[in-house]
DNA sequence: TTTGTAGATTGATGAGCGTCGATCTGCCAG
DNA sequence: CTGGCAGATCGACGCTCATCAATCTACAAA
């Protein structure tokens, strides 16, 4: 399970004491780091298999759906499936609106824009 | 933060007492189920700031790259910096190869393949 | 063989997670 | 106004997580 890939040069302590040349910086740009955890932020919300289907089962039905229809999908409690939108909600992926009794999730366009095209 | 989108036909309980029509099954394949467990498996190590740093960090040098150049790019102590690497090990998403004191980690090839498709 | 170094492992700690039953909040139908 | 329903919240339960200091394991240099 070994893949050949280049060797990047070092320079640990016990080449560096032999007069080899520093390491380069492998500098990290504070820029990414916003990105990163925001990015950490998603993937952490899609990190679990339920809400990884429950946005699965959003996206391909392309519109709002009703809670009501999303209970029996999953063997879980209906308390835990609002948790799980919940969290879903918390990491600006999804959205809902109630109208009467039911609520209505749908995902947001674009949320996922920024992990994808990291991803790709 | 409201998007227009078009409303799934449903049917709660109120409804269907109505004799209005049953909902649509919203059939979810049993296939998906397997692969939501594997994708978020990946999703969820990616979940951490530091891990998902790491893996820019493999992908961006497209090599080897040695834990004694990523231990000063964090914050952290270096069994903690050890602690991720194995989480990403764990997770497939990367791969070590020791050579003589240092250890060398990389990306392993598609190992992100799957998620990315699904994202996008 | 002794010393030092790179990296992994261990054990502990405090915070967070997924899950449930029970409860609460709005809203609609009689 | 009352009864019932959809969905959110609460409280509690185990389990996992990120983190660190301390330790252990290979290996290399002297």
């Amino acid at each position: 399970m070994s893949v050949d890939l280049p060797v990047l040069e070092l320079t640990p302590k016990t080449k560096r004491a032999a007069g080899e040349p520093c390491c380069e910086p492998v500098v990290y740009p504070d820029v990414q780091r916003d990105h990163a955890i925001r990015m950490a932020e998603v993937a952490k919300a899609l990190g679990d298999p339920i809400r990884l289907q429950l946005v699965d089962v959003l996206r391909k039905h392309a519109g709002k759906v009703c809670v009501c229809e999303l209970v029996p999908l999953f063997d879980i409690s209906q308390p835990t499936l609002s948790h799980h939108l919940k969290k879903l909600r918390a990491a600006g992926i999804v959205d809902s609106e109630r109208q009467g009794l039911w609520a209505y999730y749908y995902v947001i366009p674009d949320a996922l824009k920024e992990l994808s095209a990291w991803l790709s």
